[in-house]
Order: structure tokens, then C-alpha cells, then sequence
DNA sequence: TAATAAATATGTTTTACAGCATATAATATT
DNA sequence: AATATTATATGCTGTAAAACATATTTATTA
């Protein structure tokens, strides 16, 4: 399980500006309310149907947002980064969480107590409004993504998995390699389907020179091309 | 185009109970800045990529809420019915909308400038935070619909449709007929199909006696078993 | 009420992709 | 280092669902 992490950790504050709207007060409130625990890589953090207790910001490390779908299959929403902040949705909509989060990489996470959190929220305004629109981006992603999702063939949406991951993590400091190296696996349960036709599709675009693959890192040779595909197949 | 009302129609507050936390000058404040139009079928009241200039609500009437996907096809997000709020997304998040809304039928809709929107979600914590919730529970909706439009087969597709249509709209007094009557193209751009399909499907469903049909009117005839389907095939 | 258009219905063909099998390469474990 | 385990790779087969074609029925409009 995961273990409580006692060494000094930076604030929450110091991490993700959000926190910065809250008066001193509030802010030793949370404080007082936190606590940073470690995870291995594949640990689970909650899962679906789980009553929420907390609502969590990274440390470090990156997370998958997954739900398991019909049969074995997992289906990952979204991914997450450092300092990005999650498991606040169910406990905002009242219920059980809808989705599992778990780890790619060892990671640290503060967990914040739900009714401290609720309590700010509740308490400061302008903290309620960021959170909202944190929520209303999270919103209009998901919106496109099922759109996508239904209506885009194999290498539209593999395209846009990479593109997306880009956009999310950024590129190494070649300006070109994802900073983001993830199994084939979770590549093809992000981009709704088989491991095998993630593994093909990904060396199509290989010998096409979109990509290039060094085990689990790609590097985007060709990103007007891949945009192309990601619109058009 | 769209026809301004001149008529008296009920306040926001007699509609959804979400303007009661309004103060009296608040309330007044939002009236002044509201204005109600009457759209005709099929009318399109904002379009995906327009700037937002106005939140709106419900008085009568039922909209989809789409988006244009590849090639001709189109993929309804949700359906919205009379007193729901809705174009409020892209205010928040910035930027523009990402998906259009049209009429199903005759409707008579409620401007609210979004200038006077914003400065209430500002100024009162608890329609803030009331807001927040609605956003909470649409974000839960979505991740769970794209994980079944990527997941889930045809029937089970279609299957879910039904549910989310009675679950929104209700029943008929026969407690069975669901309280929605849609063209075979709206149903099979909610469930994610072409249109042949949802035809086909619906017969299918029609000769297993999970539903009767008459024309538009679906009758549920099987419950038990339209839930197996929704979540076996 | 006829003429036209749109919606519904159903059959046939084609294809994208899942499902499965098997091989090889890379990691982890003893 | 040897073995086991997991990840990656690639070929083959079957099938769900799109694409297309064409009736037929129901709405619209003239």
C-alpha cells in the first residue's frame, strides 16, 4: 500500500497556482488537512465506485485515468501530469467515483480531506470559480473525445493519442521526442483499441517517416502530417 | 431567425430552482440582462467555433447538442429539456463553443448576457458553486458515454440510448411509451450509427418484444431485458 | 389532391478492425 | 547466468457494422 511520505514536501502552493487564492488562513487550513503519500508504479489510488475521501494533487510522477469497459478491456480517459489536480469530480457531483486513477511511474500525491476541501470551496469564492473552470476544460475535452473516439478510424485516433500527449507532456529537448514513454498497451487503451493494432499502426507510421520509434520513445518526424491524419485518417 | 418574445413568460427562478439562491437585487439584476426567443424546428441556436455571448435556459422545447464529426456525420452529445441551462461551458472555460445546439421542436429560449452571468457566478459563492455541480455531474456523463460509444456493440449502443431518453424525458401516463419522440437519424447520431442501422436495430428489438413501435412513439416493453442489452449486447 | 420531398425500411456488398495464434525481444526473478 | 515473465511484433480469420442500393411509406408543399 501506499506509504505516508514524512520528509519535507514542497507546498501546495508552490506546486499549482490555484492555491494561491486562498487567504493565509485558509492556506494553513489545508495545510493542516494534507497529507503526501508514495506510490508505486501501478499502484492504484481509488477506483470506481470508490466513496471519495479526498481529492488529490500530484507531486510528481504521471497517472492514467482509466474506467474498465465491457470484458477485459480498460479504457484511459485522460492522463495526468504533476501538480495537476484530480478526484475532485465526484466529490463536487455528490456519489462514487466514476473512474480508477492509477500510477505509470512511482509517484507522491497530497491527498487533501474532502470536508476541508468542501470547506474552502464553500468558503472562497474565487477558489470555487477556478475549480469550475478547471471542470469546464475537462468538460469540452471530453465532449471532443468521444466524438473522436466514435467516429475516427484507427490511425486518426492513435494520431491524436500522440498529438494529445504532446500537447500534455511536451517534448524532450530534442523538440521532438514525446516526454512521455508509455507501453504499447496503454498507448492503444487511450486510443480505444488492440494492443496489436497499436503496435501496427505505430510502425505504419514508421516506415511512413511520420514517426520514429526508439522503444517506447517516439519522436515525431512529420508533425503536419500526423496533424493530417489525425483529421482525415 | 430567431424571434424575440414579447409576451410575459415565467421568471428564470419560477423555471429551475438553481436562481433562488439569488438575492432580490441579484435576481433583478439577471432579469434586466435576460431576454426570451422563440426558435422554430430544427432552428440552430448556437453553432461549434461561435463566441459565446450569452448563457441560456430552457422554457419550452427540446435540443440536441451536437457536433459536426467526420466527413457528413454528426454526433449528438446530449438532449436538453424544457428548464435545463445550457451554452454556459464555453463562457466559463474561455474560448468558444465546441458543440452546436438545435431545436428539436419549437422553442422558446432564455438569453442571459453573459456579462451579467459571469458577474452573478462572481459575486454569489452559492450559485458558484451550484453551477459547479451541474458542470460536476455533465463531466461524470461524459466520460462514462465515450467509454460505451467506443466499447459497447450496436445494441447495447442503441439499448442505452432508450435509457438515457426515458431517463430524461420520462414516461407517457402509459408508464411505458418514452415521453420523446425522435427521428431514427437523431436516435442513431445518439447512438453513435448510421441511420440504416438504428432502423434495423429497433426492428430487432421490436421482433424480440424488448419494444414495441408505432411510428416515433417507443414503448418499452421489456425492461429487464433492455437493461441486459444495455450492458451485454 | 396531386406532386415532391423526406423518412423509414430492408437487402447486398465491402471493409475495418477485433480476436486469435505464434514468434521474438526485452525485463524481471531465481 | 538461467529461467520465467512480460512486452513487442506480425500474420491469419471471422465478423460487426459501414457503405451502398432501392423500395415503400409518410410528410410537405404546390
Amino acid at each position: 500500500m501506499a506509504k505516508k511520505i514524512t520528509h519535507e514536501v514542497p507546498s501546495l502552493w508552490e506546486m499549482n497556482p490555484i492555491w494561491n487564492v486562498l487567504t493565509d488562513s485558509e492556506k494553513e487550513y489545508i495545510h493542516q488537512h494534507a497529507q503526501a503519500y508514495a506510490y508505486r508504479k501501478n499502484e492504484v489510488i481509488h477506483s470506481e465506485g470508490d466513496t471519495p475521501t479526498h481529492m488529490m494533487m500530484i507531486i510528481s510522477g504521471t497517472l492514467r485515468v482509466y474506467k474498465g469497459g465491457v470484458g477485459n478491456r480498460t479504457a484511459i480517459i485522460r492522463m495526468l501530469k504533476p501538480h495537476d489536480l484530480f478526484a475532485y469530480r465526484a466529490i463536487i457531483a455528490g456519489g462514487t467515483y466514476n473512474t480508477s486513477v492509477s500510477c505509470c511511474e512511482p509517484c507522491e500525491i497530497y491527498f487533501i480531506e474532502r470536508e476541508a476541501f468542501m470547506y474552502i470551496i464553500k468558503e472562497n469564492a474565487q477558489f470555487c470559480y477556478l475549480m469550475m473552470v478547471e471542470m469546464a476544460k475537462d468538460l469540452g475535452g471530453s465532449d471532443t473525445r468521444s466524438v473522436n473516439i466514435g467516429q475516427k478510424h484507427i490511425r486518426g485516433r492513435l494520431a491524436e493519442t500522440l498529438l494529445y500527449l504532446k500537447d500534455t507532456y511536451g517534448l524532450d529537448d530534442d523538440q521532438a521526442t514525446i516526454s512521455m514513454y508509455m507501453s504499447r498497451e496503454d498507448l492503444a487503451n487511450l486510443s480505444n483499441m488492440t494492443t496489436s493494432n497499436a503496435i501496427r499502426t505505430l510502425a505504419n507510421f514508421a516506415e511512413e517517416e511520420v514517426i520514429s520509434i526508439d522503444g517506447r520513445k517516439i519522436k515525431i518526424l512529420d508533425m503536419q502530417r500526423l496533424k493530417h491524419i489525425n483529421q482525415l485518417g
